[in-house]
DNA sequence: TTTTTTGGAAACCGTTTGGTTTCATTTATA
DNA sequence: TATAAATGAAACCAAACGGTTTCCAAAAAA
């Protein structure tokens, strides 16, 4: 859980993560009400949320003894973005002659 | 790299296996040709490779003594659709009345 | 002013990850 | 048939991961 690499697919990588994604995009919450939803304990959590911090997935403001954390999930557009890169393998829409170039044809930088 | 959990979040957290997942898109590899393309060894992508089986990502089929390797990526759509739930977050068509009703009023299982 | 609440930080731990090298096996090819 | 090509498999490794417990500090509440 030690920081090294930081990059938004990694850290939706941990379910735990996605979780608390979940909760902040629905409201604020600080750090032990995060943690109330969970069996770990509240260190993890916190360590869980400094990873979501360190790529942009959620901003943290404290005021007074509380920390509060926020969701700003724009940096999932990439993940969409490169997910959707590969829509074709899931829809249907692909007819025969869209299947010919996409796949048949030899590729231009083969 | 040894085997535990498998889902496609932690399959794509690896740069080098989206990598892979890029090139096999375009066309079906054998592993050798795979590994061409890194300057990891052959082992290593191998073990990619039987990540990105083992979540359903890319099929192996063997001919010969070669070990051909297609993507299939229909299981992408999973994270599409888990990453497009928080769409509103990088979408500007957010009105004045939908800010209100998502953020401003009090959550009703708060 | 004690006491609670909130959370940061450090030390530690076992497992997983991403990589290596080495060796064996199978299939093609000269 | 001897050799080369393609890969699997095992053993090993350092670092990262996900978690814990313990302790400390600051802010709020009794």
């Amino acid at each position: 859980m030690n920081q090294v690499r930081r990059d938004v697919f990694q850290a939706i990588s941990d379910p735990t993560r996605r979780e608390i994604i979940g909760l902040l995009s629905r409201r604020t919450l600080n750090l032990n009400n995060v943690a109330d939803h969970f069996t770990i304990s509240r260190p993890a959590v916190a360590k869980h949320i400094r990873i979501l911090t360190e790529c942009g997935l959620v901003t943290v403001q404290t005021r007074g003894r509380e920390t509060f954390c926020q969701a700003d999930l724009k940096g999932l557009k990439e993940v969409s973005d490169w997910a959707n890169t590969y829509q074709k393998f899931w829809t249907d829409k692909l007819d025969a002659l869209e299947r010919f170039l996409d796949e048949d044809l030899p590729d231009e930088n083969a």
